[in-house]
DNA sequence: TCACCAGCTCAACCGCTGTTGAGGTCAAAT
DNA sequence: ATTTGACCTCAACAGCGGTTGAGCTGGTGA
């Protein structure tokens, strides 16, 4: 039933190994993250570390990891053998890093937001949620503040003011 | 200069004081998400209230809230005036739960990878971040778990064990 | 009168991540 | 000899959130 030697696999047995179909594979492979030689028959044959790139695929959608990312992180790893444990390491520390500042990111916009809920001016010019001013989480990470302007410090139009008026 | 009736904007002048190019604006009413009514020479006329809308849409776009979820909130909403505070309230506090939900997923795959970065076993069966397993994180807020499992509760494969083998 | 500007519609296209389907090849099994 | 199954390629389509461009109308000022 279409066994391959010991270190090569066709595109059914990595299908069936990974749960990827077959036309991501293709796809994949047309984006250049995945390599396969050719039988005589002009069919797929996978060499077997081929599964570690294609686990670090599966992970990376987990983490929502653009295919961009890894194609730059691939570049940087041996097309001839699997990555090693070091190489994982290096991957997988990028890729947490980017976990880490997505998440600063979401904070951020939660205290922000906390803030708008009771204001609710929506000033075009005045609210903070409507004007990403980048001098907020621009530099250095971590939150960068904690506790709502001052009511002198901040101009406040009234909920009914129109915006922009 | 194109000046409407004070409660009237042309679709530049929300344009000058949104910031949102026409093409959007088009891209929005023809997802029902605004409204305009017509001059004689066709061309749109927006009531002043739906800059509030407009408004919302922003918000909802710095939250990454997809327009689909926007257009849901504007469902409950009136058509014919202004969103009140209340309003606003209900919004942004949906909003902001949205917000947490999607930053404790990031938490969940922060620990899993924390996990997972010394191991690197990455197989198929065993590795946790190649199978989500709904068991985790499944079930309420919070973390799930703060520790790795002890070496002895979970399977190891040592890094050179190819996946599925 | 003529240019110009603001606006209009409709269709096509962008990047992303794949999926679906049509139509073909090849080897093994019946 | 035929059928089945696995595989191939290439093109088109999906949803999201719009943008771009062509070709039109209508009002205003020089």
């Amino acid at each position: 039933m279409h066994v391959s030697p010991d270190d090569h696999l066709t595109i059914g047995e990595v299908v069936r190994r990974t749960g990827v179909p077959a036309s991501a594979l293709h796809f994949y492979e047309r984006k250049g993250l995945i390599f396969s030689e050719r039988d005589g028959a002009h069919q797929r044959i996978f060499p077997r570390h081929m599964l570690r790139r294609i686990s670090l695929i599966i992970v990376a959608k987990r983490l929502h990891i653009p295919l961009s990312d890894v194609a730059e992180v691939f570049a940087g790893l041996p097309t001839d053998r699997a990555p090693t444990h070091k190489d994982w390491q290096r991957v997988s520390r990028r890729w947490k890093k980017q976990l880490e500042e997505r998440r600063r990111v979401i904070e951020s916009l939660e205290q922000e937001l906390t803030g708008c809920i009771g204001c609710g001016c929506l000033s075009m010019k005045a609210c903070l949620l409507l004007n990403p001013d980048d001098t907020l989480g621009g530099r250095g990470p971590g939150p960068v503040r904690l506790q709502r302007p001052s009511q002198s410090s901040r101009t406040r139009p009234s909920w009914h003011d129109d915006p922009e008026t």
